[in-house]
DNA sequence: CGATGAATTGAACCAACTCAAACATAGTGG
DNA sequence: CCACTATGTTTGAGTTGGTTCAATTCATCG
């Protein structure tokens, strides 16, 4: 199941809407237009893989819009989310060539590639790429950390409430609006993704969303428009403490 | 509690027996020089905290010998193990002045420290710092993705299995010896914080200990000394396939 | 040798799982 | 337009792996 590149017309570095947030969020115009050079657009459909585990992966990649998962999976079918990837988040590893984890376009994903050789010879020799990259990278290993303390020790309701205010924050924090008061926003998983990204079973997210609905912490419209009424009663149902981990 | 500061005798970095695998590793003798002079050592015994969440932290560090774990801990006293620093392991993120998580060390410790002003900037100047520390950053979080994966879906006795063959792994790469057929090495955990890493109580941490020895896929000398008769077998018994998600 | 902290073992319990069935929604095509 | 899938979701009932609480054993050390 080949994914058949489609001639997408790109848009320019300095129109991204994620300019700003991505690896290349300290170029200056100059490096911007290497990158252009060594850029392209791909495109996927919700559901589509974008790389399987092992395979060959000759590029790294920006995500500018949609939402992408890291799936881990054991031979007898478990799984297991080990990445969310948003807009502005980084997809690959420089000095890698075979991916370890299966990527799935969760809804349509349009990414920003980069061919990795000339990339990686870019990092070497570019530090505001490659300081930007570091930071990226430690961040995402913080967000490990605190998804660490929710499959380890977190309730079936703790990490559902932590799972729907991670992504309201992330939405609104994209959309520039404030997390507090009323938040809607779409789900961008499956219950069954829901489930592989807090380590539960599908079941069990549904009956625990059920719960949250009649608990007054969320309202659905559909399965996948999501309400949450006053996002502080959310946050007191995450088990976080209230200045909420929150690294600076 | 604070940890007083006591004056310890320095090695020098070209006698430093983790010299190759830690933040320095690609660093030439004159970047070295630079290292020596905003560098200390600490030492810390076994049990004592290293430096609690929220702590000012005005250092990073390398470490020389010993275990140290970061360890989150929720309000209501569940704890979860983030991160287990072996050595060569770097603690500390430059751009952060506050420690996100404890720092507990868990066998004597010894740490290699460098002021985080002057060495933040040597990372901002120096690309073979820069470049490694963004290498050790991406192992972390492989690392990371592996334990969330052990976290979310692994059963109890896999999960005892996995930290036994990580352990094992780590302990056998550092005295160059192979790490298979009977290998021997001792366990720098209590079985609590054994449960910290793994997301389980104590007891179950004991119990299947217990069942791997009746097993014979472990034998126990005392209550930290281990044994695996037959590393493949230990492997069987972890969940993970054959080829081991070895990532290159 | 008692005492202290760590580890083991037992028994009852429960949160989340498994298996099974019903329901919802959006397409598809006759 | 409705029947007919296909896919995703909800709900129910029974089971279970790991927890909780409570003793007991082990090891070390002053």
């Amino acid at each position: 199941m080949p994914n058949r590149q489609l001639a997408i017309p790109q848009q320019e570095c300095a129109d991204c809407p994620i300019r700003h947030r991505a690896v290349c969020a300290r170029c200056e115009t100059d490096e911007l237009e290497h990158l252009e050079s060594i850029k392209y657009y791909r495109k996927f459909e919700a559901g589509q893989t974008v790389v399987w585990a092992g395979d060959k992966m000759d590029f790294v990649a920006s995500v500018i819009e949609g939402v992408a998962s890291l799936t881990q999976t054991m031979e007898d079918g478990r799984r297991q989310m080990v990445g969310l990837l948003l807009p502005s988040d980084f997809l690959g590893r420089p000095n890698r060539d075979t991916a370890p984890y299966d990527v799935v376009a969760s809804t349509d994903v349009m990414l920003c590639c980069f061919r990795r050789a000339p990339f990686q010879k870019l990092i070497a020799e570019n530090a505001n790429i490659s300081q930007r990259l570091l930071e990226m990278t430690l961040d995402e290993l913080d967000a490990a950390r605190e998804w660490m303390l929710l499959l380890g020790r977190k309730t079936a309701r703790e990490k559902i409430a932590s799972l729907l205010s991670i992504i309201a924050r992330r939405d609104a924090s994209l959309k520039d609006l404030p997390s507090k008061g009323e938040v809607s926003f779409d789900l961008p998983l499956t219950r069954e993704a829901m489930a592989d990204y807090l380590g539960l079973t599908l079941e069990t997210v549904s009956r625990q969303m059920s719960a949250l609905k009649r608990d007054d912490v969320i309202r659905l419209e559909g399965k996948r428009h999501i309400t949450i009424p006053d996002f502080d009663l959310l946050m007191d149902e995450t088990g976080d403490d209230a200045d909420g981990g929150m690294l600076v």
